[in-house]
DNA sequence: ACCCTGTTTCGAAGTCTGTCAAGCTAGAAG
DNA sequence: CTTCTAGCTTGACAGACTTCGAAACAGGGT
C-alpha cells in the first residue's frame, strides 16, 4: 500500500531531481497506469462517482478473477478503494493519488519547452 | 514509436472512459515512467534544458548498457529525444508527451472528490 | 441448502531488468 | 590514413516479475 505523504513530498519532475527514496514511491502509481486493461478500468471508474465490478468485468474479454487482479494492483497502488456493499463491491477513484502525479508532471515539461524548438 | 496525435485525442479520464485503442496508445508512457530508475532519469533530464549521458550514469549503480537500455525506453514512449554531438549524446525533453499525460490527469479526480468523503 | 459475486491460489506463457561481450561512431595520436 | 581510445548502443542471455485462466474459496441474499 502506497503512502501518499510520502508522495507528498515531491516536487515536480522538473523542479530538481528525485532521489531514489522519492522515485521508488511514485514510480507504482505510473506503473499501475502503465496498463491498458489497468487505465481503462481507472477511466471507467473515474467517470462516475463509484462503480460495480459487476459493469466493469463485462466490458473486457477477460475472465473474472484477470479483472479482479487489476484492480488490486490499483487499490495496492492506492489509486482507487473499494467497498462491499451487499452482493456487489463497488471501486471508486482516490483523488490524492491523482492530485500527486498531476503536481509531479505540472512543470516538468516547461524549462524543455522554452528553451528547446 | 508513440504517435502523439492519437495521444492529443483522448479527455481526461473522469470525462468519459477510455477505448481499447485510447488506452494501448496512452499506457505505454506511463509505463515508461513506472520504473524507479526511469522515473529518475526522466528528472534529470526534465531538470536541466538537456543532459549528457556521460553525466546521467554515474548517478547510478548501474552498467552503462542498462541505462542506454531504459534510455531506449524512454526514447521509443516518445518522452524524449536524443542527439549525438561529437563524442556525446544528449538527452532533451519532449513536452508534448507531458502535455498530454498532464492532460489526461487533470479532472479524474474532480467528480469522484466532489460526490464522496 | 443453494446460487451469485468477487477474490485468492496456482501454474503456464510471456515480458522486463540487468550483465557481459561485441559493435559502432567520433575525435586524437602517430 | 591507420590506429588508438572514449562514449554509447546493440545482441544474447539468465533470473525475476507479469499476465492470464481454471479451480477453489468466501461473503451475502433467497
Amino acid at each position: 500500500m502506497v503512502d501518499l505523504n510520502a508522495v507528498a513530498c515531491c516536487s515536480p519532475l522538473a523542479v530538481r531531481p528525485m532521489d531514489a527514496e522519492q522515485a521508488a514511491v511514485v514510480a507504482p502509481l505510473f506503473k499501475a497506469l502503465g496498463d491498458p486493461i489497468r487505465l481503462r478500468l481507472m477511466s471507467m471508474i473515474a467517470s462516475v462517482p463509484e462503480m460495480c465490478v459487476c459493469d466493469l468485468t463485462p466490458a473486457f474479454d477477460l475472465s473474472g478473477p484477470t479483472i479482479s487482479h487489476h484492480l488490486r494492483v490499483l487499490r495496492e497502488a492506492g489509486l482507487v478503494d473499494s467497498e462491499r456493499r451487499g452482493t456487489w463491491v463497488w471501486y471508486r477513484v482516490k483523488p490524492e493519488a491523482f492530485r500527486q502525479l498531476r503536481a509531479l508532471l505540472d512543470l516538468s515539461a516547461a524549462p524543455a519547452a522554452s528553451s528547446t524548438a
